[in-house]
DNA sequence: CTGTTAGCGCCTTCAA
DNA sequence: TTGAAGGCGCTAACAG
């Protein structure tokens, strides 16, 4: 009983082909009483309409695109949960490219996307620079698919429909709290790779830094747990070396300092105060509790979906630019 | 420019279409000349197939689905790197279902996904029980879409190719290491909901605790964090509560349960000994650092990616249980 | 080695 | 409200 098609289901139900795609497609322009016939046969047949032979009558494939840097990031994962459950609502399928390493052709693998019909594109990818976010722009007017931009942006332009939060006021809030507290030492840890968002954090973390007339230090560390330990070990050896509040671009290097600091005979948070970004699993999961901006990183990933069909049934997002509130956790790791 | 098609190139490269046809799917069936002017044009047009039109007339789709019972879970992530940089090298696509909560009707389910026209099902549900299995079975047998299952496994069964580590193995060398430090109240933690295999670490927990004429103590909670640690908290509150060893069947249960420990002034590993279930980043993230076993869920993802991509070749895979080494690694929370 | 010709399963006018 | 008919873009025999 291996695939019906809708032929063996308008014999069954005694009508044409056309009126079984009529009540699969548009119910009310088809007879009430013709049309439960046909759902009953459909039914009984266990009948789905190929998606592929749909797609290229319609033009339609009800698939997005999710292009993500790297899966084992928390972060990434989570969203992934808030555009899944977003997505069914819809009907929508996701199609999953992860640029993991590997040097892939952008460009290339984005014409492999459109290639593949999706109606639209999320992109998560936050290591987005001009180049790609111009190549975004080609292939949205181009091919006529519709992107969303989620817990990314790029600041210097604003074309492409966007869910985030304000990471550069996040980040200037927590500084200004670290500040508030007294500290006079404050590091940013972020990134060694140029990441847009950790930019802007680092530019909020400057402005509060520079209000406070406090001298700014921003280290540059590698996204790994294990390196980052070694990293922070050496930086922070010499006992003279004042810190006294940290500003982490992500929960991961936030709780790998910490762990580090302790285990120098650190006292958290009376002798360095620690704020996270992201209030992922982690944040918890470690001793003491970070603190830190809780992004709503679920809600984003809806967020930019639900926008996104917008766009696919054709309807125009006014404003491109959304930005979703975020709150700061005080947990442990600061007062 | 929008979309070219195999006509425009055929009529640009002056051949028919079935040549242009067969320079992307039997190279080796055209003339070198023909073959270069034709892939020229190609590049020139920037042409991709149309992956419907190709997907109808051959019958194949190069995409396969990926079923996942929630993104946020560390060892699914992971895996889907494993399994994503695999499938490109086959260039396969992946179509993503996640099931988080949801009352999903998992039969009507699966088959959406059949008739989206997946080449094969990469199944990373472990909650799996013998009805789902079953209709794994009949999916497969009847719409003759091979599917794999990875990190999971029916042990009643074989039918299914199915890639894993032997979790009963595992545990049981766990225990047997708890013991061989001399514990002797030791206790399983284990998950509420039913997962198959976390059912087999049970049974090699309680046969290496037996072998030992030890206790058994199973403790069944909540994946969720904050639960956990009030469980805990109320568990072994009692001074008087002995236990001196522990074996979770995930990491993030055994650092939830390290953390409530040492907040009450417990020592790690002195007093009580712990071994986590994964290798995910909490165990390294986390302090002291955990021991657990090391499941390799990156090769797990890429192995049963391969395997199904022979099945979808044809190529009987004789061997369908594909146990995979795991290692056991020693850190800081047991000796 | 290359071209011709049927479909693949569905949607969508256009008539009836 | 329904049916007939023409594609959507590509693959795969079958001829030549």
């Amino acid at each position: 009983m291996n695939k019906a098609t809708i032929y063996n289901v308008a014999y069954a139900a005694n009508v044409s082909l056309a009126t079984v795609s009529r009540t699969l497609n548009n119910p009310q322009k088809v007879k009430p009483e013709t049309r439960e016939r046909v759902l009953r046969v459909i039914k009984e047949l266990g009948y789905k309409p190929n998606a592929f032979a749909k797609g290229l009558a319609s033009k339609k494939s009800t698939t997005v695109a999710v292009i993500v840097p790297d899966m084992s990031r928390a972060s990434v994962a989570e969203m992934l949960n808030g555009i899944a459950v977003e997505a069914r609502k819809y009907n929508y399928s996701l199609l999953l490219y992860v640029m993991k390493d590997e040097k892939i052709d952008e460009a290339e693998m984005l014409k492999e996307v459109v290639a593949n019909q999706v109606d639209g594109i999320l992109y998560l990818n936050d290591e987005i620079n001009e180049a790609q976010y111009m190549m975004l722009n080609v292939i949205q007017d181009e091919y006529k698919v519709p992107i969303v931009l989620a817990n990314t942006l790029y600041p210097y332009d604003n074309k492409l429909v966007t869910v985030c939060i304000d990471y550069f006021k996040a980040a200037y809030e927590i500084t200004g709290r670290l500040i508030a507290e007294g500290r006079k030492h404050i590091y940013l840890l972020t990134t060694a790779r140029k990441y847009m968002v950790n930019d802007l954090k680092e530019e909020g973390y400057l402005k509060a830094i520079k209000e406070a007339h406090l001298n700014p230090n921003v280290i540059r560390t590698s996204g790994d747990i294990a390196i980052n330990t070694v990293h922070f070990n050496e930086l922070f050896k010499s006992e003279h070396e004042a810190v006294d509040g940290i500003v982490a671009v992500r929960d991961s290097i936030a709780v790998s300092f910490v762990n580090t600091m302790i285990e120098k005979g650190k006292r958290i948070p009376e002798d360095v105060s620690v704020y996270g970004f992201q209030n992922t699993k982690y944040s918890t999961l470690c001793r003491p509790k970070l603190s830190c901006v809780d992004v709503p990183i679920n809600e984003i990933g809806a967020k930019a979906m639900s926008l996104l069909k917008r766009e696919i049934d054709g309807e125009v997002n006014e404003v491109k630019f959304n930005v979703l509130p975020h709150n700061i956790i005080t947990r442990q790791t600061s007062r």
